[in-house]
DNA sequence: TTTATTTATATCGTTCACGATGCAAATATA
DNA sequence: TATATTTGCATCGTGAACGATATAAATAAA
């Protein structure tokens, strides 16, 4: 017999690890017919609701690395779903703006989230549970995404 | 003004895909040290819980397909963890068997689901409301990883 | 103002995920 | 028993994730 704590039927990471792969792989088939894939959705998600972002802002918001997304912005760019300009005032940034195409992925993708929320409503997850859903997964990524302090020297 | 169900925090997708992330971050410090990732982590509670299993059976308790997990083992087998021999019944079959090595590190692992537990623990995800969590999780996989019916011909 | 440090992004290498495809062994059907 | 289908696994290609490293611009310190 095996410690109760390395059943994989008491891991917390393996359920939330499969439970995100299962609705990401359920967002495949109302994507990809437009060609996207779910990251790259949420960053249409990030950017339709404020256009125009640095790189870093994009990341920031989606709890990503630049290294990230940074291939994911430019294969985004090569479709024509948006442009990546040099910062005026910061050199540094890349402007990430999207085009007339871009925007218009929102409403050609509609119906995505209602789609997807019918795909996982069951007895315990319904518009009743979920706020206590989001609540716990909230104070989980909180407690996990805490900037890590810097070496002391 | 964009859609609600367009706004990134009321998709559970998102929150999934990012604790998910987050808590596997987690783990890697600890795992690293012996030269393994969480998925391998993963099939390593599989194993042993029971070892010798086919290629398929570690597949589908991980909601894996097989051609994710085949270069995993693969490397696995590299580093001597454990071994991929043809089934004796079933010639089709690569049956997957634990090391010494690979059942040691069960000792050499004993910390780790306690310290990421702790790692987790807050005011909304702590011992009391875990079984309600893993509940909406469950059922939320249960209901995606329905087996999808053939084609009609 | 030089020089040092930090910041924003990009590149690289490795390891997953996963759809598509290939192949041989096992099973079902004719 | 010959043929067709299914099953188990492997290979391939593409797109993430992510640690490590590089580079140029901005900022801070000397």
């Amino acid at each position: 017999m095996i410690p109760e704590e390395f059943k994989l039927d008491n891991q917390l990471c393996f359920r939330l690890y499969t439970a995100s792969r299962l609705l990401s792989q359920a967002y495949h088939p109302l994507l990809c017919g437009d060609g996207l894939t779910y990251p790259q959705y949420l960053v249409l998600l990030v950017l339709w609701e404020k256009d125009a972002q640095p790189v870093n802002d994009i990341a920031k918001r989606l709890f990503l690395e630049t290294n990230t997304i940074t291939p994911l912005l430019q294969r985004m760019e090569k479709e024509g779903i948006l442009k990546r300009t040099k910062g005026k005032e910061d050199a540094r940034q890349t402007i990430v703006t999207l085009t007339r195409k871009g925007k218009n992925l929102q409403k050609k993708l509609a119906e995505v989230p209602q789609t997807v929320g019918s795909a996982v409503t069951c007895d315990s997850v319904n518009p009743e549970t979920a706020p206590e859903l989001f609540r716990m997964l909230d104070d989980i990524i909180a407690r996990l995404s805490l900037p890590k302090e810097p070496e002391v020297r």
